[in-house]
DNA sequence: AAATAATGTTAAACTAGATTAACTTTTATT
DNA sequence: AATAAAAGTTAATCTAGTTTAACATTATTT
């Protein structure tokens, strides 16, 4: 039954590392298919982020509330994307963020446990989570420097440009969270960007 | 040779995978030893990182030079840790960053080829850069959600807090710029502190 | 020991973006 | 269709951090 669903992740998978027929088996006999609720939470802050989840349809943003009470968007992730708190994942240990579903969101989890018996079975995908964690740092890192090189404007801009398909389906206050700025001045600026 | 100077480097693949001898004699063969002055660059915005460099003394700082000739420094790594552009390293291509010696550093360097050759030798490595990665992206997002949640002051103490070595050996301008602040506004920040 | 370069400080004027608050538009619920 | 809730806008006031510029201190070189 999991089969069906998990295509997209064999797919993905695919453009890392090779997987014979019976490794794709392994692989499928180590995850677990669930479908949540929009609203709903996939990691809450204070737990242990027990999966790491592929996302096949939907959307999730992964945010952090801090000591004021304030929301800080630190991803959004859709179809063909990753989320979990990593490192609540990889230490077992309480989450720093939560990740909520904006949408009915699908995904295939794999367990803390599941994912180190994977890699015993499969050494091979070692290099696939290494690749893939190569480019979540590049991306975090370009990010750090673009909160540090750009104005607020030049930002969104680039959001814009980089993210089309999330910028659509999801709120403006959302995305003025994740470049960190408030919503009121985003507003203000798509009204300039208006009028140019 | 190298055995002698590399002793740091097997010491800190131990902490993560176990290596058997001969293991780590294929480890020491496919890699270099080399040594920079203070002032001499490691890598360079617009060239091919052709290197990933384990620090066994000294000190560096990785900068962006932004479009408006501003400098913003990405990161500082002292001994035992590890610097590169990764980006340019895992994709070999054009650098955006530059990594400058602020003292005289000495190096172990993987080059691209050596390290795919040595990964495909002794793939268990595959684990520890794969567990490195997740290290260094969890702290990269760590950073961005100081960032946004952070006042300058409090970016500022918890810099001091966690890196306490390297605040004591380089210049408060550069810290300044690591914050994303200026350094008058950094000395204004200590005055206060001074005060308090 | 002087001279120069590098680093750090202080303070006044300025600006990007935050805050507050009132209002409008859109979307969902009954 | 009416109501409520969620999302987005506008504008005035405010503030954290920048800019500019002059000066002070500390290293480095001759």
């Amino acid at each position: 039954m999991i089969q069906a669903k998990a295509q997209p992740l064999l797919e993905y998978i695919n453009r890392f590392v090779t997987l014979t027929h019976e490794e794709e088996t392994i692989v499928l006999s180590s995850v677990k298919y669930r479908k949540y609720l929009k609203g709903q939470y996939i990691v809450q802050q204070g737990d242990v982020c027990k999966y790491s989840s592929f996302i096949l349809s939907g959307c999730t943003k992964t945010f952090y509330v801090d000591d004021k009470g304030q929301e800080h968007i630190i991803m959004f992730a859709i179809e063909d994307w990753w989320t979990s708190d990593i490192g609540s994942f990889i230490t077992q240990s309480s989450a720093d963020y939560n990740v909520q579903c904006l949408e009915e969101t699908e995904t295939i989890q794999f367990s803390y446990y599941g994912q180190e018996e994977l890699l015993k079975k499969v050494p091979k995908l070692e290099r696939l989570f290494r690749m893939m964690l190569e480019r979540a740092f590049v991306a975090s890192q370009k990010r750090i420097v673009r909160n540090f090189s750009l104005t607020a404007k030049e930002q969104y801009l680039h959001f814009k440009e980089q993210y089309p398909e999330i910028e659509q389906r999801i709120p403006q206050y959302m995305i003025a969270s994740y470049l960190g700025i408030t919503k009121e001045f985003l507003s203000k600026i798509k009204s300039e960007l208006a009028s140019e």
